[in-house]
DNA sequence: CAAATAGTGTCTTTGAGACATTATGCG
DNA sequence: CGCATAATGTCTCAAAGACACTATTTG
């Protein structure tokens, strides 16, 4: 086999050896965590249970820009290493957890919307659950907070006929954690049509987060809410021991809607929970049976 | 209200304005795009109806790196435009289309996978109609052409008990265009258990494919294997009058299995297509109705 | 008529959803 | 006992899958 030489008459070896990178521009990449998991409302009467709420991580920020606005946990990439890894660096610098579920997100590249320079995010969705919570960080040391997620989706408009769909939709997420209220708007537009697809999520109100985050947190909660309907991820968000009641409530936040009971335990109590021989006390009623999670193998 | 001054006591327009890009090493980012299309086979016995295959744009690189293998289309990303812009204008320039299907794939990162330099590549998957082929590139002058796509994925190995999964499964794929035969397998390691979840794509097998594009390849392939499940993506492959057998072997030929025509024609004939007055005729047999794309408006 | 595909009818099985009923611990 | 939740039984309806049967064109 001979070496290939190209219209220099180089061989690939020499070429790569006499390389220089051009000077062209070229953005910097971070990478930037939505760190979700689901802990138990507080509830005064002793006897009702508990309801189960998404809790997101956020980081107040110390420094301009968006000074003292909350921001996803991130970082930049190094030359060394994946952006998968950048982003477990980053988590276990950030909370101590290392072996937790994670999962690319999406790329956002708008040019402006880091306002020093070109700065894309490559995003990650990680899920953890609430016996971890309390190890990671969390404190007011790192300025990093557990902040309660409540979202709604709201459509503003449907036009459809037989080759074009034009759907506009309104998330609104709030964020609290203490006495801090966080809130934004995403409008999600979704153009459909023989010519193609076209999706834009614009931030159309934001008060109190950094940087386009919001934009980054609704479409994580809406990849999330997605993937629970035909995956095992929401096993993810409950401890090693759990009762079928919590595993339907954390359904039931992420989906924003109840589900029947009978039915969910027949399904997924066979698919994904394997019962152990434990059991729940001192709830003021009859005690729940305690399931392990069993991993399913497609997709 | 007051503008906040950071530690330096600078508020955030005079920090912008003092702001200096680090001189830390960024990546190159570029796009690269899974173009896919469906065509006929070609059918000898002229009462037969053709099959439906699957088909990629390549392009023939004629410099170093991988002088004179194929790789998929793609470019740099501009300073002043989002991925998808920078998706949409290569396409445009490579192929001449422009209002086509396009999501975002994955953002590939390992820091080694271009020879020359730091190289991320923010993949795209677009999906043209059979009737977009012609119009499109392809020709020799540019050394674009579109191969057919033969893939297999076979389970190299399961292990899994109640908390643990360990799945081995092996890509192949067969890229054909006339005379030239490209090949790859891609092994897809799944690790699932208590403390996460890892996937793994190596490459362990090329010839003739530049980069690691086969690796994007084999992720793409997946894609639109799990999303033809559940969404009307499909629709994309089929032009605009089609019949409901030709939709059906094109699930067929991404899912890779065959289905039940009389279910198949109740669920997705009234679902995503809409019943025109016009046949096909000259088949040799008896003629079959026309419907067109009836696109839905959930995921 | 033969070949080949188009298109539908029907039966069985499975699963979703609705609703009711029984079980159990705690104060 | 009453409260509150746990857990299961049963009925209905809809969808999935299997299979057979009828319809229609061309040579």
């Amino acid at each position: 086999m001979e070496t290939l030489r190209d219209k220099n008459g180089l061989t690939e070896e020499e070429y790569l050896a006499a390389y220089k990178p051009g000077d062209y521009e070229k953005p910097s990449v971070a990478v930037d965590m939505v760190i979700i998991s689901a802990s138990d409302t507080k509830e005064e009467n002793y006897r009702k249970l508990p309801e189960k709420e998404l809790k997101l991580l956020l980081i107040r920020r110390g420094g301009h820009p968006c000074l003292g606005k909350w921001a996803l946990p991130g970082g930049f990439v190094e030359p060394d290493e994946t952006t998968e890894q950048a982003a477990r660096r980053e988590l276990f610098e950030e909370t101590g957890l290392s072996d937790i579920y994670l999962e690319q997100l999406y790329t956002f590249s708008e040019p402006d919307r880091d306002p020093r320079t070109w700065v894309m995010s490559c995003s990650y969705i990680a899920l953890i659950d609430s016996s971890k919570v309390n190890v990671s960080a969390g404190d007011d040391a790192k300025d990093a907070r557990w902040f309660t997620i409540r979202s709604k989706v709201s459509e503003v408009s449907l036009k459809e006929d037989d080759n074009h769909i034009e759907r506009i939709t309104d998330h609104q997420i709030m964020l609290e954690s203490g006495d801090i209220r966080l809130s934004g708007t995403v409008r999600h537009t979704m153009l459909r049509n023989d010519c193609g697809l076209d999706n834009k999520y614009e931030i159309t109100r934001q008060d109190g987060i950094a940087f386009d985050h919001i934009r980054i947190i609704a479409y994580a909660l809406e990849r999330l809410k997605n993937k629970v309907e035909y995956t095992d991820i929401a096993l993810n968000l409950v401890p090693e021991y759990f009762t079928l009641t919590e595993l339907q409530q954390i359904y039931e936040v992420i989906l924003g809607r109840e589900l029947v009971k009978a039915h969910f335990r027949r399904k997924f109590g066979s698919m994904l929970c394997t019962p152990t021989e434990l059991e729940t006390s001192d709830a003021g009623h009859r005690p729940s049976r305690l399931y392990k999670r069993k991993w399913i193998s497609d997709q």
